[in-house]
RNA sequence: UCCGGAUUAGCUCAGCGGUAGAGCAGUUGACUGUUAAUCAAUUGGUCGUUGGUUCGAUCCCAACAUCCGGAGCCA
């Protein structure tokens, strides 16, 4: 018989009195002498597992029941019945255990029935899937993708596809992991010395990209709404709990647009992620807010009702420099502002998500539109309690005379000539933003450290699964 | 990369200049429609690595490694 998943089991829509199979992991086994042991089962459809009420006269009862300890993998055949224990609906009594898969040595199994610091699951990656955080963690992840491309497929955005290799390193987003094929060991010289780039795979330099929004640009100068949605890679030394070297990031990018029409998007976009997490993840959000962090469901709330306050920059500055609040740096007009003023104007002026616009020009990319006032560009950052900056975007500077002017002044090349091509043929006001997907899964679950929301962590000096 | 902190049993931690302890997990038994079950017993450790100080170092010192927190870079 085919198995049914643990949470259709649980939703209550098969007749109690049906036959059933479930398979998944044993979370717990806990024996009775009434003549019976419970088994709760776990396959990650659900938060829940489903316990299994197995009585001794099962065949393999002795020899096989009683041995099925924490992660081993089990089918189990029976009927759905209401169930008589508190703390689940329904269970199955079971007509048949079969245990797939022992635990070589349960004292060594490193996913004990526990409670086991982040730290520790790190270095047991592959296994940490099997504990209830991670396996929430997974499926808010996924139902947040899902929405990420509903939200755009209902509103007529294409989806693009941009490429994960570039031979640009003038991205103006950090550094870049190189891609080659020569032969470290024996690299091919041209007459002066240099390594000849031309003799490797796309003959010439070639990267990691650090950012889809260059070539994202172009599709949407010709299909107005797109986004890219997919991985990015910095070779930035960074060592912190909101850094990876590589990361999921949300790119969409709209035309006949303006910075204010792009923080609108932000904020009905992150409301529309909030709303629907909060809808679909009910079981996972409980959870976290229990365990994790008290205040995860009244934040999310929060976003989902559109509690952003916008500031320009100027005003930001001018809050920072009149609170009797001490900063390490200090604030002035002109400089980028720092995590501590950041999570000031977030967390304690205004207790909420906070969309900081037009900063100065010296401390914002080249391709950002250039304001009237001549200092200021159309940049905005929304800063979100806890996490800091988990949207930077801008409006883009579409005057070709001014991009010029703002490449070379920032020392970028030719290279770029297909994108100053966008100005040159049919040129449009538009603008977009990157929104870091684990710094919003992050946000969402209140879990600290970035490297607990991606499967497989990449970070400096560590790359081990 | 910079500044702090940590590294002791499978996990989480306590501890002390005279070579070690708890809780949980594991194992065994008791008990029970149980559900982080409970109760009892019990196994388990070159105290991160390498040097140094000392009669003697897990403890003090130095370097290194790894991890954590903060900063910078940013998403």
């Amino acid at each position: 018989m085919a198995a049914t998943s643990i949470k259709q089991l649980l939703a209550g829509s098969i007749a109690t009195g049906n036959a059933v199979t479930a398979q998944g992991w044993v979370r717990s086994r806990r024996d009775s002498k009434g003549g019976f042991s419970f088994m709760a089962i776990h396959d990650g459809s659900s938060f829940d597992a489903i316990q299994a009420v197995v009585p001794a006269e099962l065949d393999n009862y002795q020899e096989e029941v009683l041995q099925a300890g924490v992660g081993c993998s089990v089918k189990i055949s029976g009927q759905l019945v209401a169930s008589q224990g508190k703390g689940q609906a329904f269970e199955i009594q079971a007509q048949s255990v079969e245990v797939i898969g022992w635990v070589d040595d349960p004292e060594s199994y490193p996913i004990a029935k526990k409670r086991h610091s982040f730290e520790y699951l790190r270095t047991v990656a592959h296994l940490r899937p099997r504990t209830n955080t991670f396996g929430a963690i997974t499926r808010v992840r996924t139902v947040l993708a899902n929405a990420i491309h509903n939200y755009f497929f209902d509103r007529e955005f294409q989806w693009i596809n941009t490429p994960l290799i570039t031979a640009s390193d003038c991205e103006g987003a950090g550094e870049l992991f190189r891609v080659s094929t020569l032969d470290l060991s024996n690299l091919p010289r041209t007459e002066n010395e240099a390594i000849d780039f031309s003799r490797d795979f796309f003959g010439e330099e070639s990267f990691l990209t650090v950012s889809g929004q260059l070539n994202v640009e172009s599709y949407c100068m010709a299909l107005s709404k797109v986004y890219t949605f997919g991985p990015t890679f910095r070779a930035e030394n960074s060592n912190t709990s909101r850094h990876l070297a590589e990361f999921w990031m949300v790119e969409p990018e709209i035309a006949f647009a303006d910075l204010n029409d792009d923080a609108d998007l932000a904020e009905d976009f992150l409301s529309y992620l909030f709303k629907t997490v909060l809808e679909k993840c009910e079981d996972d959000l409980a959870f976290f807010n229990q365990f994790v962090d008290k205040t995860c469901l009244e934040r999310l709330q929060a976003v989902a009702d559109k509690s952003f306050v916008r500031m320009d920059y100027t005003e930001a500055v001018d809050i920072l420099e009149k609170t009797k609040k001490k900063f390490e740096y200090p604030v002035k007009w002109g400089i980028d502002l720092q995590s501590e003023h950041e999570r000031f104007l977030c967390e304690e002026h205004v207790g909420a998500p906070v969309i900081v616009m037009n900063y100065p020009k010296e401390i914002k990319a080249f391709y950002m539109r250039m304001n009237d006032d001549e200092k200021t560009v159309a940049a905005m950052d929304v800063l979100a309690p806890g996490i800091g900056e988990i949207i930077g975007g801008s409006q883009r500077e579409e005057r070709l005379d001014v991009l010029q002017a703002r490449m070379a002044e920032q020392g970028v090349g030719d290279e770029l000539w297909w994108y100053k091509d966008l100005r040159r043929y049919g040129t449009v006001p538009h603008a977009g933003f990157g929104l870091g997907f684990e710094r919003l899964i992050s946000y969402v679950t209140g879990m600290e450290n970035i490297r607990d929301v991606i499967p497989f962590p990449r970070t400096p000096g560590n790359a081990p699964f």
